[in-house]
DNA sequence: CCCTGATACTTTAAATCTAAAATGTTAGAC
DNA sequence: GTCTAACATTTTAGATTTAAAGTATCAGGG
């Protein structure tokens, strides 16, 4: 019994079923596509890098950021709690990839820069990374890049607004 | 200054530049659709149930399949690592909401079904899932809902056929 | 000045997650 | 039958993550 091609797609929407609703079923989707792009780069960084991708964003966050960040800024831009920040930080800081100081006028708040070491490292992660993206979505349109990047940008605004 | 408009768009697309890679954007907006949508339901899970993300997509994706998953479909179909699986059953296993039954003809594996309990509890928390991800998808027209599923999809096809 | 509440960050405790090793089972080759 | 490799699951060790509590700082009113 081949069922090769069955194993392969299974994933979370693996559970969907016809009476779901169109919305869950776009859920999952969404959820799936990004778990795989995900996984894959994770281990890619680890196999090549050892590193991970929350290190790897963390840095990616600061390389386009020239003046720094705060702690806060971080972790809104990563979407990761104040800890998780801190934890990061620390590892970086360590390795000498990041220096973290003190801020004249505001004693709580702390800029964070990459070091002359940490862009060198990063710029050769990056390079890998975006082959590894292109490679995985590379094989879009432009035309169908443009549209899923425009029906995205709608779901993102729709999720966006709404107060607790 | 009113900066609030700007910081609530906060979130890995921020590190976007204009000369990034087509397919760099695309995914960083992904990650950010994804991450919003997970953060609240993790949310809603755990301040309306106490319970959590994984959790739930255990039960789900068990509710899902009447003659019960094993343990490495549920791997597969929840796309974490096996160990991982193993501790969540022991918790929903202890707490009366699944049943792990040896199968006859191999004694490997281990059939995983909801018990009566266990669907009870699931359903409650289904009707309210899909409530929150229609609030939060439910905007898009019906058109627009098929038009992202078919790109996702493609992108999907994209981003699975590649061979370490 | 002294409170009060908000802000920025770190620490803590508990849950989750992974990769890899370990255990037990199966299937096929010989 | 025995060996070997593959398979299904659990265990282990360690890293990551979160929510919440803790620490320190700031800003404003009285």
């Amino acid at each position: 019994m081949n069922h090769k091609a069955n194993v392969t797609e299974l994933n979370h929407e693996s559970r969907v079923q016809s009476e779901d609703h169109q919305s869950i079923r776009l859920w999952l989707r969404l959820l799936t596509c990004t778990n795989m792009i995900e996984q894959r780069l994770r281990a890619r960084l680890r196999e090549e890098f050892a590193t991970t991708l929350p290190r790897f964003d963390f840095m990616a966050q600061l390389e386009r950021a020239p003046d720094g960040l705060t702690m806060g800024e971080l972790s809104q831009r990563m979407m990761v709690s104040g800890g998780n920040v801190s934890g990061i930080a620390n590892q970086l800081e360590g390795e000498g990839f990041i220096d973290r100081s003190p801020v004249p006028d505001n004693r709580r708040t702390l800029c964070v820069t990459l070091t002359e070491q940490g862009r060198k490292r990063f710029a050769d992660m990056a390079s890998a990374h975006e082959g590894w993206v292109v490679e995985m979505l590379g094989d879009l349109s432009q035309t169908e890049h443009q549209q899923i990047m425009k029906h995205l940008g709608q779901l993102k605004r729709g999720v966006s607004p709404q107060e607790d």
